[in-house]
DNA sequence: CAGCATCCACGATGATACTG
DNA sequence: CAGTATCATCGTGGATGCTG
């Protein structure tokens, strides 16, 4: 018979996030980052190249969507596929990991575009 | 009749995650931050205290538990009562708004937890 | 207990220039 | 085209100390 008392390693079985160090904290990071969002929610509808995810996505510096890209690629979330031509092209497209974070993500992301008038009526409430 | 290009307005008309100064943007920074994620589901099992939250939360300090709670007040996530009493009360939890939020963040908070242990073998064979 | 003010360190992010 | 390398910077986040 068990312990009443098994929250530790009932929580620890797959991931806790409440629990200070463990790795799936960094998964949430990658997921939840400021371009990770745009980029699984923007791979949904297909395959992108590199510039077109940059074109698409406002405000990303070529850097840093290389960056986002590759811990996504890291995570298993997203698929890089580097055709050797020239000029180079590469594809990028999501893996069937990444469809299933996707739709999470996508999920979240269509909630507040669409209630994010809400948001902002209530922040109007409180200045007033 | 429309023309047949009203992908500007109709995407505009709620928020456009995707558009570099839409204040979506700071909607979703609110709701995907390191801690606001933590907050949000955290809250979902009731009314905390803030020293509740920040027991519960690893590794999170006052000022973050503090501006975070602050950032997802204002955006009419979270409510705040404060009881006049010596010593100081204070009592967290969800409005309508955020309960709903919390739903779509929990979702993606538990498919990390329970996929955790999968990224982590990717993240292994890449090594390899 | 709850939280604000201050100072400080570091990481995230961006602009720029260069390469395969 | 698709990056990488470098440098500068800006914000995030933490430690500390103080207050109602």
């Amino acid at each position: 018979m068990k312990t009443s008392i098994p929250t530790l390693s009932e929580q620890m079985r797959d991931g806790n996030l409440f629990a200070e160090q463990c790795p799936s904290r960094d998964v949430l990071k990658h997921v939840t980052s400021r371009w990770g969002v745009l980029i699984l929610v923007a791979l949904r509808q297909g395959t992108h190249r590199f510039s077109d995810l940059r074109r698409k996505m406002g405000g990303v510096s070529e850097k840093m969507l290389a960056q986002s890209l590759q811990a996504l690629e890291q995570d298993g979330f997203v698929d890089r596929v580097s055709y050797p031509v020239v000029p180079p092209h590469v594809e990028y497209s999501l893996t069937p990991l990444g469809v299933e974070v996707s739709e999470k993500v996508a999920d979240l992301a269509d909630w507040i575009e669409v209630n994010t008038p809400q948001v902002l009526a209530h922040r109007d409430d409180r200045a007033a």
